[in-house]
DNA sequence: CTGCGGAACTTAAGCGCTTTAGTGGGAAGG
DNA sequence: CCTTCCCACTAAAGCGCTTAAGTTCCGCAG
């Protein structure tokens, strides 16, 4: 097992009879080389398969090549809800073709986060972060900028000024689409079983909930840890009052998938007795039965819109402007209908 | 914004009045240092938060403080099963205290993953790699040794010599011990619905179901791309037929609850009329209704018993017995009963 | 008292790249 | 014909670390 030696910048430049530093000149677009040695050395580069050192650049203080992802969830979770690994997934299909790599790291608390950030900023890691579930007075808002570090925010708005740019997700009009339907079909009495109260869009759907009251319709939200089991506990007490809610919303698809299967044994008919709907699809979710009424957002999408946007802003790091992710649906299935 | 000065080797250095290269000895745990100066150093180090640049270290031919993980699976299905995600998680976790972080990266072909481990060696950018789904005559298990990359395989088996060392799941007997059961119930008409002919589980599971035969079972494998949409089709005509199977059993989660439905709406009764299995557990599984019987395996301690192996073998590349990897169980749920 | 071995450090080279400050030569301008 | 300028390119200095090869110095055997 001869220890293969690498091919290195200056083994290229040696072949195409230039210098290292023009090697790296044509390689980066950069003036100081005439097109056709420019053309020369990338072909030679390419005939040869060298492909820079991203150890190397990094430690010149250039690129990295490699976007971080810190996830602030438990463990045993995250695999439940198929959100993360769409974002990954579509993420990842929008930096493939850069040939950027994608650091992911899991932290149990927004401190760890912020340290974990810092940490790559100061070893000049990662060119730029992903950051999700924005939350009131986030401290993370305030780091990143100040570190210098390019980020993308997923979530329901950010802003101000001096805060990383975002891809804004309209959860006040998601929350409409949702509440506003039921409410249409009928539904006088809505629950809305959500997740952590400090999470952004928590917040802006119970705005959008509690607004209803105006059209006269009942709305009711409980806060949960977002856990299957906190889903099926609140589906059941809410199942055994006397006066029941017509209607369930869950912030995301397993919890609704709980909540169906405490209606099922309760021998609540859904949708004839309730309605059940959730803010998250997934697949499962149109293959239950009944299936569930969902709003659908294209999470893969959004995960490569965010990673595009965040590779334009560690290109040009002054250009801010939010912009705004995909338009979520309401997808209608077999779990909601008119109340009796 | 002033350039956030980073506090490098030479400053901690002059800090303890000694040389970076002592401070090295006295991070890395080698000799060259009194146990006193060692501390001191490491205290200072610690006191201004410093830690060595990976990419520096990298460039150097040591460790890069990352490992690597290129998934090959059509990225918008990655989602939908909660496997990845519970695998990355389970790594994470072990990965976390070692401060070693995780590079993936999502892959359309086998020659596709080999050419990133092969950059990725070039790069010195990943110190091993995790390694999924192993198909008979794997290329892969070829290169790995080839490029000298630590590696663990989660996978049915390998162990030829000179292949990786390989975290061993006894598909086997994870096999037997589901279509056992099924047999054991009084199941003589078998269907089960796989995934790609390739990869070597499948393989594993079909003959095991095979072997059935000597007992008067009937078994019959359709081979699919491991979609819901293929697990729905099968099923379909499955239960068109004249004589049905009594029993069907799913490579995945997803797929058994696609069948489900279709068995559903076919009026079949679940599982009075038919029998239904998984070979992947997860959340849902358990939350659907009728909830299905899985083969349980703890993906996730998986996930952390693969990094802490690569881990151990990062540091002793020499040892590579196999290690079988957590014992599955058979969770039998409401979805399996005996035939009629 | 000499010599020698080893512990505790220091020196300095070098990993593969980027980048600033040149250098040389040809074209344009006087 | 000489100057000036620009262009294409080279030279060399690091980036922060590791490590092989010294250098000191101290204790101890002879």
């Amino acid at each position: 097992m001869s220890k293969a030696k690498r091919v290195t910048i200056t083994d290229i430049a040696r072949l195409a009879g230039v210098s290292p530093g023009a090697v790296s000149f044509a390689l980066n677009g950069r003036p100081g080389v005439s097109e056709q040695t420019r053309r020369r050395i990338l072909d030679i580069a390419e005939q040869h398969q060298w492909e820079p050192s991203s150890a190397a650049r990094a430690l010149v203080g250039a690129r990295a090549g490699v976007i971080g992802f810190a996830v602030n969830r438990p463990a045993d979770t995250l695999g439940a809800e198929a959100f993360f690994t769409d974002l990954i997934a579509g993420a990842q299909s929008a930096l493939a073709e850069h040939r950027i790599a994608m650091q992911m790291v899991l932290v149990s608390s927004v401190e760890e986060e912020v340290a974990t950030y810092r940490r790559w900023r100061s070893a000049n890691q990662v060119d730029g972060v992903i950051v999700i579930d924005p939350r009131d007075d986030d401290p993370r808002l305030a780091v990143l900028p100040e570190l210098a570090m390019p980020a993308v925010v997923i979530g329901s708005r950010s802003s101000e000024d001096g805060q990383p740019a975002s891809i804004w997700l309209d959860d006040g009009q998601v929350a409409h689409s949702l509440f506003d339907y039921l409410a249409a079909l009928g539904h006088r009495s809505i629950a809305y079983v959500a997740g952590p109260a400090e999470f952004q869009h928590t917040r802006l759907r119970t705005e959008v909930l509690q607004g209803l009251s105006a059209r006269d319709v009942a709305g009711e939200v409980v806060s949960t840890d977002s856990s299957p089991a906190a889903a099926s506990d609140t589906m059941r007490s809410l199942l055994s009052r006397p006066r029941r809610p017509s209607a369930v919303v869950f912030d995301n698809d397993v919890m609704a998938i709980a909540g169906l299967r405490v209606a099922q044994e309760m021998g609540v008919s859904v949708p004839a007795d309730l309605s059940i709907a959730s803010f998250d699809d997934s697949v499962v979710a149109g293959l239950v039965h009944p299936s569930l009424t969902c709003i659908t957002r294209d999470t893969f999408g959004l995960g490569a819109a965010a990673a595009g946007f965040l590779l334009e802003q560690i290109d040009a790091p002054e250009v801010l402007a939010d912009r705004v992710g995909g338009l979520p649906q309401l997808t209608v299935r077999e779990s909601t209908a008119a109340p009796r």
